[in-house]
DNA sequence: GCCAACGTTGGC
DNA sequence: GCCAACGTTGGC
């Protein structure tokens, strides 16, 4: 199994709003190495839902429940999405701020590679936020 | 609202 | 293929 990381921003799309939904086509990613990512993710794989923007903080866990295809909301070009359902909100929110302060998370291309708005995780990444979310799955 | 970082575009 | 100009993202 493979993790993963999401951004976005919560007045366009909430963690809330997310769940209500019972999940989401995740489309509108229109950068190459985003997309390359979405075509990495396989179903089942742990998608840590971030929010950017007002109160940057890991909010939730999410799972792939349909690999790539293509984006219907692109009118040009080559692009992809996935379907992502929620699993659970963390029970306490990871903020930038204690990601950025965390020595385990420092190679967290949330950090390296700031736009980019979705990327790869290492299991021990992925566990270090369970730990800092004080929550299992 | 500002600004740094990064991606994209287009002229050459 | 280089690079300047421009647009966007996202943290603060």
């Amino acid at each position: 199994m493979n993790f993963w990381l999401v951004k976005q921003e919560p007045e366009d799309y909430s963690w809330n709003t997310f769940v209500k939904e019972r999940g989401a086509a995740w489309t509108g990613v229109r950068n190459f190495q985003a997309r390359k990512n979405l075509r990495g993710m396989k179903k089942g794989d742990l998608v840590l839902f971030y929010h950017s923007g007002s109160g940057a903080e890991v909010v939730g866990i999410a799972r792939v429940a349909r690999e790539a295809y293509p984006d219907p909301t692109a009118t040009e070009g080559d692009w992809s999405c996935v379907n992502l359902l929620p699993v659970k909100g963390l029970n306490r929110p990871v903020t930038l701020g204690v990601i950025k302060a965390d020595q385990a998370l420092k190679e967290i291309p949330l950090i390296r590679n700031s736009r980019l708005s979705v990327m790869p995780l290492t299991p021990a990444q992925l566990n270090r936020v369970f730990e800092l979310g004080e929550t299992n799955l």
